[in-house]
DNA sequence: CGCGGTCTGTTCGGCAACGTACACAGCCAA
DNA sequence: TTGGCTGTGTACGTTGCCGAACAGACCGCG
């Protein structure tokens, strides 16, 4: 899945599922004025497209390929019938939706009451959980775009990670020095949806 | 149910769900440093609690009456009886589930990229959608934590609002005059949350 | 009736992020 | 080599919201 690729628009009906084994995908919500903002990141422990078995089979929000790689694609009506059989995979998928709740719900706090740096430290952190490397693509522009901020704000607090030795970052490649140091600046919420998601999906990706 | 009333706590596992009737329930996100915010709001239509059926038994979010009036309650357990029975009763809670996902989405953008007088009127137009009066109980000082502004902020957006007379306001009493100026003035989110509520619930309170 | 508490209105300085504009550097291709 | 494109750094003034502080208005209660 390469990166950019649109998984599924705002209010369409998606005709699969996808399993991102390698790849990451962003789960976008758009306003008319053209602003978005990125809720949840998707990668190898999720799933995109909760809304179909959730019975909405659409939803306002897009889902877009963040970082290429692998994927899984499983046509709507498979996945349908493995839920409706209500055994554990439904209960897993459930789960997984209510750690994606709480992914978004976080967020949403968190673009109130953190400041851009703090919530740039956030979104590598769950990008770099998500990756075998320790080095990610992403253009300053893209980011602030996913974070719903300015460029310039962006390219600001970056500086200020790679002035303290955490990142290094040059036209779009990102690489990670310091992961601890990371966590320590980036506010409580990255913790928060890492904590409840391994809570509610133990040591089990859901492939 | 009384004003202020916790139906549950951050972390804490629900003993009940509660469909409210009259009463008005807010999901409210906390963070360490004690502030706060209202990511979505229960009314008749909906049911406090869900993540008791996701699987999760506990969020890391707080349940608090906005507006005192009736709600029933409903053991955790008979309600996770019907639901595991997997027909119709199951379907309608995840579509609803769904629909709060959008609301908890579309609130969360808008805390990006509205402005507070925006969000005011998205905020009213949604409790008054779940009260059968024009008139609501709310102090600016709760108005303001729910919406994770400066209570002054909100004087403001509220004085605004008075002088264009779409609403009176006094001392906890907010009466709105003319409902459809209100939407006007609203942003776009209140419509979408309204629209995708109706298309997953089509006159259907989940009770 | 006066008192104290709650709620609203107003003020001020300050700051983080915005919008705009532009300069420069790396990279690719002609 | 040159030119164009993409991505990054920098510099304004502006704005929306914050934080704190305070005055007045209303209400219930003794």
């Amino acid at each position: 899945m390469p990166l950019g690729q649109v998984l599924y628009e705002s209010g369409a009906k998606p005709s699969h599922v996808v399993f991102p084994i390698t790849s990451i995908v962003s789960l976008l919500y758009g306003l008319e004025n053209g602003t978005s903002a990125e809720l949840a990141v998707v990668g190898n422990e999720g799933i995109v497209g909760v809304s179909l078995f959730m019975g909405g089979n659409s939803t306002p929000s897009r889902a877009v390929v963040q970082s290429a790689g692998l994927g899984f694609r499983l046509p709507a009506s498979v996945l349908m019938e493995a839920f409706e059989q209500g055994g554990p995979v439904m209960h897993l998928l459930l789960r997984y939706t209510q750690a994606l709740i709480t992914q978004m719900a976080q967020t949403a706090v968190c673009n109130r009451h953190h400041n851009v740096d703090q919530q740039l430290c956030r979104w590598l952190l769950l990008r770099l959980d998500r990756l075998a490397t320790n080095e990610m693509r992403a253009t300053q522009e893209l980011i602030a775009s996913m974070l719903g901020v300015r460029r310039e704000g962006i390219t600001e607090a970056a500086l200020a990670l790679q002035k303290a030795g955490l990142i290094s970052y040059a036209r779009g490649r990102i690489t990670v020095l310091d992961r601890l140091a990371l966590e320590r600046r980036s506010c409580e919420c990255y913790e928060v949806v890492k904590t409840e998601s391994d809570r509610l999906l133990p040591n089990k990706p859901a492939t």
